[in-house]
DNA sequence: GCTGTTTATAGTCATTACGACTATTAAGGA
DNA sequence: TCCTTAATAGTCGTAATGACTATAAACAGC
């Protein structure tokens, strides 16, 4: 049924939808706007907007990126497409399709409202009540998508800062998969994959804890595990 | 800037393209359509097509899954979800938003064209020339996309008839990934995977072939594989 | 029939990877 | 100075895997 002229088609809306999320204070948090209107007056919701004429989807997820974080250089920033959900319903007032992103923010960069009417903020991943549309699905989906990219990848580096500790690394994974991890172990199979983490030439944290010094690491060149980090018990969270 | 109103948007057609494959003759076929018109008239493409009013994307790949394929109970293939593709260029004549799946079909039911213009045929994959569109990326993503599957998870007997031998299940693999694989090891570690296969209660296929009968084994209850069956070296194809 | 080819299936063996630990080291705080 | 805390080092047994060799059961051809 590839022939434009033969059937008539319906134009839709397109949005994105981005679920962007970060680790602070050793707990998943997800950036969210607080809706002004009906529908869902009230209710939490993703951030995201309208894909403009000129854009591709994944054009239009980093500029909405970088207007609801505030964040000024987006470009470094992991952005991925998720899916696309267009379901007839799912916005009550018009036929929207929309392309669902999920992005991984290393720090807490307490967001500043880019302009926009609802201002942006950092909820705890599931403390934010029933989201507006079908956002609780969207949010859960990547979540179940980050956990396993984070068995067979090296995005966990994407939450970190650019040098970082083995335990700051260690609780990244703990906190998406909700798991704890042996720290021996967790160490022993992070430097034993070559190019996941690479030292910092010659530093030791030192001020900050009250044990003994971490060493510091930042990301290296590999992107894919192999053999892969599989989380404890199979499934979880 | 989620506020309808706020901003302007302009309506895209929205269509879904479907790469559908199967294993046929020890080689990865796809299922394509010839374009009898412009652009890319003669051209080999993706079948697809809009997606109606009423319809999600999901429902619109599973229609055109059976109008192109001509098989009459769709319910049971395997379909998914690819990704979206939204550059603005992608289609010459207008702006088109396309869904794309994935689909495997388990053998060689050669497809009866539905009442379209165009007749979809089985193609050896990457012998069809250069496709009309961005189809070439298409595949190329969804052809990754089946081959990491396999790794870590059951996805491989959707390729297979409702009962099958381990060589035809192995070859599957080997033919997806292109890599050969032993056949020892291969047998051990489907066999040593809980709900991967279960035989069948009381068969041996004889006549077919000419070395010793295999058993016949059909797809058990089992989705994702623990631990997974990771291609040699790494990545391939 | 016998013989050889072909393919399925059974098993071996060494290496690696991994989970569960224990031990040591280097800080800060009381 | 001692205690607590956290990082790092190392051990040990088991599971998983890659690379094999061996046997069994069919058919083709002579």
């Amino acid at each position: 049924m590839r022939g434009y002229d033969k059937y008539a088609f319906e134009p839709f809306a397109v949005t994105v939808d981005l679920a962007v999320f970060t680790v602070r204070a050793g707990e998943l948090q997800v950036l969210l706007v607080e809706r002004g209107q009906a529908p869902y007056a009230g209710r939490w919701a993703l951030p995201g907007g309208f894909v403009l004429p000129h854009e591709s989807a994944e054009t239009a997820a980093r500029r909405e990126l970088a207007e609801e974080t505030g964040i000024v250089d987006v470009s470094g920033l992991h952005l991925e497409q998720l899916r696309t959900y267009s379901e007839p319903g799912r916005d009550p007032r018009m036929r929207v399709v929309s392309v669902a992103f999920t992005a991984l923010v290393p720090d807490l960069p307490e967001p500043r409202g880019g302009g926009d009417a609802a201002q942006a903020r950092w909820l705890p991943y599931g403390g934010a009540g029933a989201l507006a549309f079908d956002h609780d699905r969207i949010l859960a989906d990547a979540r179940e998508r980050v956990g396993a990219k984070l068995e067979y990848t090296c995005l966990a580096t994407s939450f970190c800062p650019p040098e970082f500790t083995l335990g700051e690394l260690q609780q990244i994974y703990e906190t998406v998969w909700g798991t704890a991890l042996d720290r021996p172990n967790f160490r022993r199979k992070v430097l034993a994959t070559p190019g996941f983490v690479e030292p910092v030439p010659g530093a030791a944290r030192l001020t900050g804890g009250r044990g003994k010094p971490a060493a510091l690491y930042r990301a290296g060149a590999a992107t894919t595990l192999h053999p892969p980090l599989l989380r404890p018990e199979g499934r979880s969270s």
